[in-house]
DNA sequence: GGCAAATAGTATGTACAGATATCATTTTGC
DNA sequence: GCAAAATGATATCTGTACATACTATTTGCC
């Protein structure tokens, strides 16, 4: 009988709580308050800008209504923009404050930096084949790139 | 200049979200209605009956508030029993109810098969090169059995 | 034996994360 | 060109997840 700790689906757990924690001490100590997700939000807008909410989820793989408050929270801090669309007034067109375009440029290193630490009993070669077989797993079913997402 | 969606960080945290939905979804098609953090709480009660619930945040490794507020449900849910300690007042003991132990049984098995679908882009032998690196990188930092948790 | 430190649990606040429902607007199907 | 379906966003609800602060109790130390 398998046991629990040996579960993928717990280990997963244990290294997303890992991961996150990694994260927050890390750009903590280097003077930011920003979530993991804030972050990749961020990074999301400053690759599209103008991007609308749906997108942005689709973006970072979370729904709408996640996205909807990180948005907020972003918009609070100064670091996001977010405009009606003129030409769909349903949706809101997000790009980054200068503010906000100055933290991405500033906190970017810090997060690829602290990467190595999230999986720290792994050496090079073991972290290089963690990240391809977690790309693999995660990949959606057809993984040929034949639906861009838009 | 590393994209963030091959970041450790990032991919794990859709991992997470992977197998978050994949437990739900194949728990709730076979009639339960539980979560993964809830299940795991369930089969450490089964593992060390009595465990009280600093020793429970210890074994699932979460937070003392957390695991409260997982207790609070599953003691409304009937599934497990919270006595005080007699020795020391301070403590609550966590068993399994008639119905948590049926349930823990029942559940295991699906537990189990699902597993596979968590990581479905790999095939047998990535899967458990999975596995290895996975218990390798969420294993604390001393790794020789010399701190036994008690 | 008595007081300080440690520990178990709870309460509160913030932030994801997803489900579901609702509303406004746009697209479509005919 | 108009009703119906689809879409973007918001609101609400449940459930983690952790930090911090607080109470009650126990333990350690002198």
């Amino acid at each position: 009988m398998t046991h629990v700790s040996e579960m993928p689906g717990h280990l997963i757990r244990r290294l997303h709580q890992i991961s996150t924690h990694v994260f927050m001490t890390r750009t903590k100590e280097a003077g930011f308050d920003l979530t993991p997700v804030q972050f990749a939000a961020l990074d999301a807008i400053r690759e599209s800008p103008g991007i609308d909410q749906a997108g942005l989820a689709d973006a970072v793989a979370k729904d709408r209504a996640t996205i909807g408050a990180v948005a907020d929270r972003l918009e609070q801090k100064g670091l996001v923009s977010r405009k009606v669309n003129t030409r769909d007034k349903r949706a809101r067109n997000l790009s980054l404050t200068e503010e906000g375009a100055a933290l991405v440029a500033a906190i970017r290193p810090i997060v690829e930096q602290l990467q190595a630490e999230i999986l720290p009993g792994l050496d090079a070669a073991e972290y290089r084949l963690f990240v391809e077989l977690a790309v693999k797993a995660a990949k959606p079913a057809g993984s040929e790139p034949s639906r861009p997402t838009q």
